[in-house]
DNA sequence: CAAAAATAGTACCTCTGCGGTACTATATAC
DNA sequence: GTATATAGTACCGCAGAGGTACTATTTTTG
């Protein structure tokens, strides 16, 4: 249902945790694991995801761990979230690959399938792990524009 | 993968269909069928969906069929995506249902995973019906803030 | 050098839910 | 009354998400 898959949500929650402690500090697989409260497999099964998409970097042996590549503030949420599920596309036709759909070559709102992708993504792409990592402070995000827009009671909601 | 589930864009097909012919033409589930390329059992049980949101009215018998209940420029994607796949939330913990997620009381992330499902809401929000289905015409996109944004090469993308 | 502690990588299993299909009931036009 | 359309329900198969287990590799430490 539009929705982001548990193990992106985790990845959120590990990324979140990490930016707090800022970027040089390591975390091992275990102490995130209590912090967050996950269960220790998940977490590595996310951890290394999220390695090898290079947001974190690794460090083996004893007092081995993780930590982040990039200041919180460098990391969009469109980055984590494509890290772990691919690249964000609403629909498999707004993906390059081809041959997925039947209706290829007649599909009548393929090309406005990709704006909306391309909206989704520019929203995901604005809002920063630094945001996230300090709930108190976000009331407002930069929309499609840059600009700042409130995030309570936004504009004419029509639906729900 | 943040992605729209198949019957959600064959629902986005089939209004962009109806809406060309406006909105007090009547189409009956065959028709549709033929004239998208899909499978006739899957338009109907769309269009049964549709329904019973709201977004469409029914007539039975002879020269029976579905037509829209309003305007094209009245009907955003999130009106259309939400008749089918319900409430847009990217998370499971975004919506208000509680109990779904072991880590209501601790999810260091919750209030703003909220605030994310509210951006992604409110992008699919102003795009109406009526823009896709003349897929021409449309080369910009209100924003989040309402304002007028290019769709083509629109802003800085760090991400793919 | 050996043991302990951490990550790296792979493989596997279970189970939800999407996608698709079939069947029956009901309403309407002629 | 018959043909034609929608209304509603129930069912099935299968891909993929979520979770688990096991082994290999690297590094620190005594």
């Amino acid at each position: 249902m539009i929705r982001l898959a548990k193990l992106t949500d985790y990845g959120l929650v590990l990324m979140t945790t990490m930016a707090r402690k800022g970027r040089t500090s390591v975390h091992n697989a275990r102490d995130l694991a209590m912090l967050t409260r996950l269960p220790l497999p998940t977490v590595t099964k996310v951890l290394k995801q999220l390695l090898q998409s290079g947001l974190l970097v690794s460090h083996r042996g004893i007092n081995g761990g993780y930590s982040l590549t990039k200041e919180p503030t460098d990391v969009s949420l469109a980055e984590v979230i494509s890290a772990i599920e691919g690249p964000i596309a609403l629909t498999e036709c707004s993906t390059d690959v081809i041959g997925l759909c039947d209706l290829e070559h007649s599909c009548p709102i393929k090309t406005n399938q990709r704006v909306i992708s391309e909206i989704v993504r520019g929203a995901l792409q604005k809002v920063m792990l630094s945001d996230l990592a300090q709930p108190a402070q976000l009331t407002a995000i930069r929309g499609v524009d840059g600009k700042l827009v409130p995030t309570a009671g936004h504009s004419s909601g029509r639906v729900q």
